[in-house]
DNA sequence: GTGGTCTAGACCACA
DNA sequence: GTGGTCTAGACCACA
């Protein structure tokens, strides 16, 4: 699980970790039971403050989506591979119909758009492989 | 020129000010030469505080985008067309390609994006039709 | 609207604070749309950090309670006081449960209990008469 | 001796075991001389880690009501009946007096307050029975 | 002025 | 070791 941060200030640091843990959650790179690193352990792997991890980990508690055991630390609760999955669908067509908005407000017409996708598909998949 | 602002949160208002001035330069809505709405009826128009339409026309001006004129309001620089219309594809290639990444991380591939990519084509076609 | 709080670690502050806001919404001391005192001036008259009312707002939002007004303030829902009066209630009962439990427990019978309230009923009245 | 003890937050679970052995030995379940349960035993039986229980050991051991007997274990302290009695009246009779100190707060009036005690007084009996 | 976010660092209860 | 709470104080966007 290699979570990464962009303290750019473009949407809230705890917010993309909260992204970040449901998305592992829907891929079950974290699995209902599993232990998640902890707030001191994915702060310094993030470079980032405890608390702001804290708070993370607040939110998905009060979207019942973690659990915390006293002592020992933060597991992933029962139903949340189903949610975590939803919401994963959900927020990505948002973003992406936000853009989409975006680009034909800007002035670009479907094809244009298409033709970017397809080249920025291109280029993440020649990034990565 | 009709704008529009999003005050959820996710980006600073007067960015979004900034993004969809330089929109309408490059669709030629505003043509290099023209003069702006003033900062107190676009901040009327857009239902926002005058000082964040004031911050967007700083940022525009640090930019080179616009100009202020003494006495008679701001208006659109000379090479503004060109530097917009790059800007502008620049911008939306970014932010495609930043949804297009946390979806492929988020564990989408290609073909579901492309299903998402045009049924939310298709939505906003029919929401504005 | 007079809040105190109580340091003493018995129950989190921050929670301390989103029972007397509830409390007083369903008192209508606070009425729907009205603004809430400022983050910083509660933060004063309780000897309490920002931050921690800062979390008390949070909790209170996130329940639908309060709603910012960015660069305003804060004010109180709609439907707040149907929901604070039915929440009062609830937290009210549960505590007397739980102490009446409690005393239950600790070998007192009913009317041993009844004494006691009465006679804290009295003494309350007084200390305010 | 059947403690429970309840996680959730609201107190501190070492403080709950505290007053629950208090309460044990005004109801005099536990007796002078008598050897309590091991830091271990009631650590299973709660369900709690023995530092914990070893803490309400270290309260009550400062306190007076309990005392070490080396080799042996721990045992009820003489004088204990008498103030654990008088102890479990004013630890009762404040968080009674807590309660419908908050409750009058909160709106209610004495009416009200007894009619939840009396219906809390009904459901637990029958929650027993 | 308003709230939102973040850092740095402390202390607590619990395992 | 774990998370929870709190303080002190900074900077940001917005009104």
């Amino acid at each position: 699980m290699y979570f990464t941060v962009d303290p750019s200030g473009g949407i809230a640091i705890y917010l993309q970790i909260v992204r970040q843990i449901k998305y592992a959650i829907a891929e079950q790179t974290l699995r209902s039971g599993q232990l998640l690193p902890s707030v001191r352990v994915l702060s310094q792997q993030l470079a980032v403050n405890p608390n702001t991890v804290a708070r993370a980990f607040q939110e998905l508690q009060a979207d019942g989506i973690i659990e915390t055991l006293r002592g020992r630390g933060v597991v992933v609760c029962k139903g949340s591979l189903d949610r975590c999955r939803k919401q994963r669908k959900t927020m990505i067509a948002e973003r992406v119909a936000d853009v989409l908005n975006e680009a034909l407000t800007g002035g670009l017409d479907a094809d244009e758009i298409r033709a970017i996708v397809e080249q920025q598909l291109k280029s993440i998949k020649n990034g990565k492989g």
